[in-house]
DNA sequence: TATGAATGAGAGTTCATTCAT
DNA sequence: TATGAATGAACTCTCATTCAT
């Protein structure tokens, strides 16, 4: 009962681990099979092809994170507090989820007209269009004189990669500063303040 | 005798565009000699496999991005300047150089201690360590109380990936606020300001 | 009642056409099956095998034809009869049951032992031997100075295919002459009048 | 220097026997690879795919049929010569070739339209196109009263089945008159001779 | 340096067939 | 009878790599 339909939610579970790790080109169909105990045919009994299963995961994964963002920013009364929760919940989210991140990525780099398209289509299924609702809130905000940038577009390109990098860059920091990040606790409750102090006074009025 | 590299180096021309494009995985042999013009054999006969050839782009592109840093940190005389300098530099050779921003995206999301143990690697060829330098800067301005975030890691952290992030990450940015960029000089400096902003009045004592 | 024993026939029916389409090696289980509306299962079930499937198949379509001809030759009392009923029958036949016809070229193409065994099993559950009475037939025929043509062998190979490759060869013609051929009844009846012709003209004495 | 072209056309000679016993479906790429002593890489390296191996000889069959019979037909003077010259060279073309047919035979059977179109890009390459010259003579032996089938397309179909069935077809005939066909140089010059006959005194007037 | 041919391992995919229910 | 899931062998095709010249 609880075993029948476990074959198909396997394959979802384990792919997503491989493609996060290889790759699309990356990827082993097999090692998929193997790693989900499965058939290997089961897997193009299931998703038909290897490309078609990762444009499965990439729409889920976005539909996991999307509606995440939506709430936080549904929820958020006061720039203020957008700016303490945005990062809160991307930066948990993502550090317990960085396969679902390192898709993301993998797909900005190589394919970023699927991502937007597919952000598109989730979109589209949602009454009250995200879009709308985020552009609207950051109009009201600054003409209330509550922020300092009036263009959404910057507002929020000067969020999300402090969100989505502050997991993946940090190798690279690593190496800049010849030091070891311990990936603890601590270091993201850190990281979340940091974030949320700068974007406060870098851009609350 | 010109001709005579030139093999050579179109080959890692090309193969720095086809690993941007499609990773190391996904990236093939034969495309890149098509290419360039050149017979598959050549490849290997120069760089010995494709896991080599890619190496060596991944060690060219950081070859080519650390001194830059370096220098924008060492020409700083202020925290201010920094702010200033860094974003500038960084977004204007990005946004030409998407390919090596793309090869390091890839690395850091498949194989971040490559990218950490290659970064090590050109530092220990420096006579004044890049690390030593910046750290000691960061901790002369902190004292000074010049600026408000102590750690220099959380501060690498707010600062690089704004600039990274700035390129690869518009396609998701069009998506969530359902609008299309142009990606204009205008917009370059735009970007470039609306980060400089924030990140001086938000570290900035 | 009539439910029940639809399933195993609508897949002879459909496997006819699809063996037609595509000879054994290139036709598809699947596909019989879903133009079956049955479980791909089930042609196991009844059928054992695609291979048995094709053989019911091919022994069923002659056992439909062989009785045809027999009937044709016992009917015709002389051979100006004979030369008139033969292309009258088959290619009436054969331009309406043209998978059939198509089963039987791949077979004499691919396994022509096959036919002749098949046939000749068919043949020994018939009371008066066709072949026998056909034989019969001619050389009492050419004893009486009706027909030039002594030799059954010859006399059946300058019938046959004419009957055959009435419908098969067409689109060849097409080709030669740089026509387009209408499949009408009209063009039927000239056909199996110019055959009849042509036999009696070239055979009568 | 001879071995040098040696296996791409290794690979089609053998090829053709492989496609001519099993058809397109049937076929086996390995087994094309192991009888021609080369790796089953290479047939893909010079011919891209199996498909396009098949319709390489396809195309190539019919390249080296159709001269034969445009020859035929131009050196032939009379109608009379034209009924002997025909199924000579057909059937003494087919009797050695039997790949050539059988895989004409399949074509005619699975994609009959596909011989067609191959057929007129063949004429489209010759001068003096062979549908006009062809038509053109029946006409013209038709006017002078040289022959009683005025229809060009009805005298092709009473030739050409018979040159080409007259190989594939003996199984069934064997089968028919229960007796064994042994297909020796006399019995394929005396159904040569039988044809001829019934052509002349078919047509003839 | 340069080339076209060759190689071998393995990749994704297909398919007849079987199993459990 | 009927079904969806599963299997395993085989198939076509790919690709990095090497060889002979």
């Amino acid at each position: 009962m609880k075993k029948k339909q476990s074959s198909k939610q396997k394959i979802l579970r384990v792919a997503l681990k491989e493609f996060a790790a290889y790759g699309l080109g990356g990827a082993r169909v097999e090692r998929i099979a193997r790693q989900a105990g499965v058939n290997k045919a089961m897997i193009f009994y299931y998703y038909s092809s290897k490309q078609n299963l990762y444009r499965v995961i990439i729409k889920k994964s976005l539909l996991e994170l999307i509606p995440k963002i939506q709430e936080t920013i549904v929820v958020s009364k006061s720039p203020e507090q957008f700016f303490d929760n945005l990062p809160k919940v991307y930066i948990h989210y993502f550090s317990q989820k960085q396969e679902v991140i390192k898709m993301i990525g993998f797909e900005l780099i190589q394919d970023p007209d699927n991502i937007t398209s597919v952000v598109r289509d989730i979109f589209s299924n949602i009454p009250e269009s995200p879009p709308g609702l985020l552009k609207n809130k950051i109009s009201i905000w600054y003409k209330k004189g509550l922020i300092s940038e009036p263009d959404p577009v910057h507002l929020i390109l000067n969020i999300l990669p402090l969100c989505i990098f502050s997991i993946l860059g940090t190798p690279l920091v690593e190496a800049i500063l010849d030091i070891k990040i311990k990936n603890s606790g601590d270091f993201i409750d850190n990281r979340i303040n940091s974030i949320s102090n700068l974007l406060k006074r870098g851009m609350l009025k």
